[in-house]
DNA sequence: TATGAATGAGCCTTCATTCAT
DNA sequence: GATGAATGAAGGCTCATTCAT
């Protein structure tokens, strides 16, 4: 309840603004964390480290995540965050059509898979660690689940409209889809137009 | 330097009995570390216990492995064979069609994902982080290219023999399998059912 | 500096209803240090779980004990009245024999021995402690000085009398009858009616 | 299994020696801790310390005691060994009477109280500490029970002897000794020759 | 008075690695 | 080759205390 509030709200009651201002600190704790995690790993993050690049004393840290594994569920928060108001963008201009759509939807993602490489990275990293970690687990599948049923509804709709196949499964072609942009994140060397283009390339397999 | 062996092990050739007693050490120590891996995450590695599951003692371990990082190595190497071995088999069989061995390609694929699915994630996080260890970054990209290699020059041919679509890009194509086949231990709930499906709708799709 | 009442506080003597607020407060933190004490022991006392259980800031607790060390001093200050009003309760009614007065003072003990053990236990602790801390050590001391006079004019009054044995040694049987109760809170598994018998017969030893 | 050896045995076996060695690090970290609970409280208790005290790495210390509740353990059994070994040495020279088996017993104790009344001051704290920790709750119990069937059976003896009061009541005497000798270190400045003159008043109370 | 935030010292524990035997 | 013991450098976390508001 700490949350959701605009910056043109701070008025002249004080607890709000300090709300503001705890929040502020728990969310640059969060990036310097992700960022951490970014460049040396879950194993290379380092409570000292994270409290250090936000300048801070590791008490005052504790003060705000009373556990490491607290911080790593933010960052998971954050991360999560992060994609959901990737994959759902569309919805502000339903007038398009589902191939319109769908085609918005793999752009965004390649951009978003070329300026922020890192969430996706890190993103891998946790998919990987929910096969054994059951606190990350529950939140990533259900944003897993979000992302499949948002791509199946718009290829069931393309699919209707012939746009796409009419011999594509709907559900199959979500699954084969995200494993896909999932797996953009392990290719090693690989260049962001040949991405874009085995983008392109995918888009075409679908139309009818 | 070699000294003082147990009785029951000197045979005719002793410096082979050693050799084959000591590769056998190493290969047991890099299984139970590769097992640790996969339960624990590369975070959850430690040293101790790849000893005690092996039952030796550390110091005995450090004898094989001079240090975690050449075990790590070592466990790396195991993977890398693991997946060569998967990758060409098709050498046996060349008179196939470029569709059939492609096919038989992706059945292996399949069926060690089913079989073996913790080499895959565990070679995911070696995907990982291969952005920031330079150590294990090259050998991957070696395998990644041999990988590369052999599917670009099984759709070219396929492509020639008009079995494959002609508007296919062999790179780009051979990439986008990649990144679907990397993918997929990525997918938290999915069943090898769905996987088996969308791989033929994969194959479908590059049909001319 | 002393500002902002809330209404229902303001009688007409501000200052002694703030004192007594006052007092009311360090009481409150007193007893809840004690009580956390006796739970969790001297080494489990955290300032700021007294703190919470009367739920106000740890800043606030620090107004009114400006260090851990004072509190503990009011929680000692605030045991040894507890057992002072114990022990002399005799005061009220003189005109019993040493005999009856003495069967009194015991019930008092047994009596507080069973309703109050934490009490107890504590001030064992507080006793050993003094061994160490030469800020408790003097007015546990006092008190058991007092303690001692008090029982050694009971029982030389006594003698006189011929209630005792003529035999005893007032002091020397103080000291017994202090230990015999101060060892009372190590008995593990103690019982309240065994304690009870053991004074009866305790009490029968002394008489002539 | 790796105790009860005594020094003569150190024969030309390595791995005994080596038992040895072993028992007497461990025994001497455990003196070690005896000393600074002694010194400081259980709350003053620091690995650090105990491992600087006997010159060695804090690691080394873990190397022999994984836990520091285990090394407080190992203090507890230290304390109880050195209590059992005072209050039954009269089986030796079974041919005394009761009475003068009593008064070797207390004179036992005595001598220990004046000799090493640190170890009683910590068995204190122990025994207080029992009511909160169940880890050292049974084994204290147990000693406690021991003793006061020790004392039992040699009361019940002198009373059909016609050597102690016939209206004593076993049980409740022993209570009562035990109480009374659990006390004496909670005393504050008593002497030592004061404990002696009761602890001969008290045998005399239970004379016939 | 009251509060949220901050601090620094320190504690328990872990772990890769080394070494003498 | 094998073992028990040792080491030092962290790392996560706690806690009494302080301070600005």
């Amino acid at each position: 309840m700490k949350k959701q509030m605009t910056a043109e709200t701070s008025s002249s009651s004080p607890s709000l603004a300090q709300d503001t201002n705890h929040d502020t600190r728990r969310h640059e704790l969060i990036v310097a964390a992700f960022q951490l995690i970014a460049e040396k790993g879950f194993e290379g993050l380092r409570i000292r480290e994270v409290a250090a690049r936000v300048a801070i004393n590791i008490g005052t840290l504790y003060y705000y995540f009373p556990t490491k594994e607290g911080l790593i569920q933010g960052v998971v928060d954050y991360l999560v965050q992060h994609i959901v108001t990737i994959q759902a963008p569309a919805a502000l201009q339903e007038v398009k059509t589902p191939r319109d759509e769908l085609h918005q939807h793999f752009c965004n993602l390649v951009y978003e898979l070329r300026e922020t490489p890192d969430v996706f990275r890190v993103l891998g990293e946790l998919l990987l660690r929910a096969n054994r970690d059951t606190t990350i687990s529950p939140i990533l599948q259900e944003t897993d689940e979000n992302w499949s049923h948002y791509l199946v509804s718009l290829l069931t709709r393309g699919i209707k409209d012939r746009l796409f196949r009419a011999d594509l499964d709907p559900q199959i072609t979500a699954r084969t889809l995200m494993s896909f942009f999932k797996g953009i994140p392990l290719q090693l060397g690989i260049q962001t137009s040949e991405v874009e283009k085995a983008v392109d390339q995918l888009e075409n397999w679908l139309l009818a």
